[in-house]
DNA sequence: CCGTAATCGAGACGGTACGTCGCGTCTTGTG
DNA sequence: CACAAGACGCGACGTACCGTCTCGATTACGG
């Protein structure tokens, strides 16, 4: 196993690499995952195709890195904290806020496109999808985790009940909907979810 | 807008057709979706790859309707009459009884290759998603609307509940669980499922 | 080496054997020859495919059959008796009025097409060369022989003058320029060789 | 009328040249012209189909230059100043050793295959033929013009023969014989011809 | 501040698979 | 039994991208 000298990541051409991610987003936006190709991304950057394989060992990175750019940018648009559930006290109407907020997310086609392939192709490229999950939805699920256990110390949910379970309850049923197309994603939807869910780990 | 004259499939080789379900499914099962090509399985079933053309468009397509007929054939050896969720009296046993089984199924590698690649590409492949869900998802899932219904009846659920949304509180996030990797699926996890679940759409 | 039982020629059908040389002459001259192909000949003539197949072996033995019937027909419209070089005692005016009668057939594209077809298949396929020379050409030539042979009874060609490469000084020549397009073919170029050969053969 | 973009010649491997050219020659001669595949090129050749199609249109355009180059090398070994018949005063005996020479020529399975697959295709195919003989033939037999011409300023030729015509006299029989198997060719048939036609060409 | 080594754009290369066309054989009714 | 229709196994077509590999031209650092 030879690995091939890392390149010089310093003289790395910043102009390129942004160009590389907007190329990426732009095309799968357009014209789907599957027929976004590296020799396109490149052509569309205005970028050789060594500029890409130099940097990324395959497209699926490349969308990655350009999502997890642009989730970054957006996070340090809509305020530079680190995000976090808001907490007024009322677990069911934080809860639900969130979760309405998530849905106007993804009805957002500049989200939609390329989390979606990601996730596809995660599914498929058991790797990958560890990345994706680690990178982007596990940190988002941390959130509810400690939104749970603050309403677990205020003896609003059962002391034995699981958080990292207990958020699937209302998040898995939303992002299958929306991954799978099995049914209508609204605010109407979530609230019923939360106001399901939530009453299964409530106190007795 | 020129169709093709559609091939006359009372001609169609049986014998053909067989092998080329046979032939995806292995393929997918031992060297993974992406690397199984529409060659690959034409040569594996000592076929022609026009007669893989002629009658699916695409190598998903294939293992769609291969993954149909294996699911078929499952169901005819497990006894003929239309499967449903059996009904004891006691919902919370029924539902972990079959989840339990739902878990081991998912972890059966023979259904675990190409049902992951069959969601993965209705992930990015919207109609082949529609038909994925139709034909294999949703029918699953309205055997949970059935039961939750009896129990309803019984009143061991709220009247005002509904059950296509009950049943993915426990559905949901075994589904993301498996597909996604975000964490183990075992019996004891949808046991928890159903106890925090249940609980939420039980009579308060 | 197994040959088929032979079909029962007695049973053939009349009328796709005519339906068939029709196609194959007209797609020949439409398309041309490497764009003809068996199937479009059989669709053509509402003929099955097989109905070729068992009378002949490939499309090129379709092609030399239909145009031997059409050579054939032309023939017995222009009189029936079998043709012969015209004798009026002036060699050099009979040989230039039958070149100029060939000049026009070859400039006809009822003609063109189908025959530089075979040439040039016949080129490369030997077997099938040595059918349209033995059936097309070399009958032709021997008129040539008859005629120079008649000739050097009478003391118009030298005694010792072979006939049968005698002709080839002005048959050639012509043969070259059409195949190959080497040169414009007319009248007056046909009575140049025959005045330029004629005298190489006379006695001196 | 969309062109590609034309390939950058100054980036061509010299040695994918080569090596095509060495492969289209060497199948063409073991398995013949039509059995002869651009894939079985590239295969043979060690090198990409793309690589074929890059450069050149159709086999038949790789045959013709990968011919054109082995005349032009050949040409090369056999002394470096353009290629000229003798004229040692005789012009009887310079054009039988010359033809004498072809008909050896013709006769080298090295290179009667694919001159006779590339003169057949030159049938069918107008554009391929047209540069078949622009580059092969005529040159050729722009030679036999300049020694007739040579034999007619010293009265050997009579003065009104048109030289491109009269040396159609001898070399188009040969090439019949040797495209369409019509005859035999050895040294004593092309002495015969010149002695008939040339008679046919000297004052009388 | 200037040589020089790395990255860059460009794109040719050896490959693999694509989806299509046509081959010649085989199969299934029909007259 | 020949026929029309056409599905079949097969092989080649010409194209699209893959990931690797040169090529100068550009660039930014370290002597």
């Amino acid at each position: 196993m030879v690995d091939k000298p890392a390149p010089d990541a310093t003289r790395r051409s910043e102009r390129s690499r942004r160009a590389i991610y907007d190329a990426a987003l732009a095309l799968v936006a357009e014209i789907g995952y599957p027929r976004t190709t590296v020799e396109g991304i490149a052509a569309r950057a205005g970028v050789g195709k060594q500029t890409i394989y130099r940097w990324w060992p395959s497209k699926a990175d490349v969308l990655l890195e350009a999502f997890l750019d642009l989730a970054e940018e957006a996070a340090r648009e809509a305020g530079h904290q680190p995000y976090e559930i808001p907490d007024t006290g009322d677990l069911a109407a934080d809860l639900k806020a969130v979760l309405r907020a998530t849905v106007d997310e993804l009805l957002d086609p500049r989200f939609d496109a390329p989390s979606r392939a990601l996730a596809a192709e995660g599914l498929v490229n058991e790797e990958l999808g560890r990345r994706f999950v680690a990178h982007l939805l596990e940190p988002q699920l941390q959130l509810y985790v400690r939104r749970l256990r603050a309403a677990q110390e205020r003896g609003a949910v059962r002391p034995e009940v699981d958080p990292r379970i207990a958020l699937e309850l209302f998040v898995s049923p939303l992002a299958q909907r929306w991954l799978q197309h099995t049914g209508p994603i609204t605010h109407a939807y979530t609230d019923t979810l939360v106001d399901y869910a939530l009453y299964g780990i409530a106190p007795r």
